[in-house]
DNA sequence: AACTCGTGGAT
DNA sequence: TATCCAAGAGT
């Protein structure tokens, strides 16, 4: 039995959710709000990309808005979101489209541009040029899999999803609403086909599934045990003059937390660093017998993708950054920290009580 | 193909 | 507490 577009698209016109960088039904897309969503929910929850899309269109109401702005405030306004190297490439992309016009209306265009793969690609191709494409996400490699009970793990059997996930779109109910049908794929496996507990007594697509059939829907899409994620240690300085100001620095323009600002620190390595080596680190001088002027604030601990982190902070009372003169990095006044383009991480080392 | 690249909420 | 994992891309 193969699953029926028309049933799925009643079932969307009916349950679709209402979000803000989607149209109302009969409504034509945004392509620009539709790709800004797009790269932020990569990756990342809708509860989480809503404040931050709000907030990127009304400072950034059109693309060329995007594509003027200093870089600096873009990662600023990205701050918090993660995987920094989606700011840097809708930055640059922002500047492609404004410099051509008007986004490519094609997959192949689309691609070519930074930051957009295949299935951004065909998202924003269906949604917002109603292209008959199936861009698969996790939701859909989720329901091909179910559908199809396909036992082969994850990621190895992407190819194989992706053929299948194709072929969702040879009904012609799915090509006639490209876009209905792609959002409904995504509201599907947001609302009933979820990973843990699917719903499938309410689900329009319950009768062909293989995997509703075997019983425990669940155990797909089978995935590859995941490897041990290391710990690594660090120290950073947390330097504040009489003002209240924190003494900052630039992270290397690509890589991890590309181009984000930091407190200065050691190296992030794979042992705890001893404080006495640490001091050696600091911008300034800093001796352990000379304890009044510095202690340690505490530890902050983040996880990241592919490790985790241990940071010491120690916290550093000047009187103001003379001594500093020649470091690399720069003074922030304490009232300027919200516009600064620091991640997590930095914020966590920031908050902790002195 | 296998790694790198964030973060926070749910379980 | 530990693990999962969310509208993935780039290398």
């Amino acid at each position: 039995m193969t699953p029926s577009a028309f049933a799925l698209l009643d079932w969307y016109a009916r349950q679709r959710r209402v979000l803000p960088w989607r149209a109302l039904a009969g409504q034509t897309a945004d392509p620009y709000a539709v790709w800004l969503s797009e790269i932020m929910l990569q990756q990342t929850t809708v509860v989480t990309v809503m404040p931050y899309f709000e907030r990127f269109l009304k400072h950034y109401p059109t693309i060329e808005d995007l594509a003027h702005a200093p870089l600096q405030e873009v990662l600023a306004a990205w701050a918090g979101l993660g995987y920094y190297s989606r700011a840097r490439n809708l930055h640059a992309c922002a500047q492609q489209v404004a410099a051509i016009g008007a986004f490519p209306r094609s997959v192949e265009g689309l691609q070519a541009l930074p930051g957009i793969g295949a299935y951004t690609a065909r998202a924003i191709a269906s949604i917002a040029f109603a292209v008959p494409v199936v861009p698969v996400d996790g939701n859909v490699e989720r329901i091909t899999a179910r559908l199809h009970a396909v036992d082969a793990p994850l990621p190895g059997a992407r190819k194989h999803l992706d053929r299948l996930a194709a072929s969702l779109n040879l009904d012609p109910a799915a090509q006639e609403a490209p876009g209905d049908f792609t959002q409904a794929l995504f509201d599907l496996g947001a609302g009933i086909c979820t990973p843990r507990r699917p719903s499938c007594l309410v689900c329009p697509w319950r009768e062909p599934c293989k995997a509703h059939a075997s019983g425990d829907p669940a155990r797909f899409p089978v995935r590859a045990p995941r490897k041990v994620r290391p710990e690594r240690y660090g120290v950073v300085f947390r330097l504040v003059d009489r003002q209240g100001a924190v003494w900052l620095r630039h992270r290397p323009a690509t890589g991890l937390l590309g181009g984000m600002a930091e407190l200065p620190g050691t190296a992030w390595q794979d042992d705890p660093v001893a404080i006495e080596a640490a001091l050696q680190a600091a911008p300034v001088a800093l001796s352990m017998a000379d304890d009044l002027t510095w202690k340690v604030a505490g530890q902050i601990r983040h996880v990241f993708t592919h490790f985790g982190l241990n940071l010491t902070v120690i916290a550093v009372q000047m009187d103001d950054f003379g001594p500093l003169h020649n470091q690399e990095g720069f003074a922030c006044p304490h009232d300027a920290l919200g516009k600064q383009a620091l991640p997590s991480v930095m914020q966590k080392c920031l908050a902790l009580p002195a």
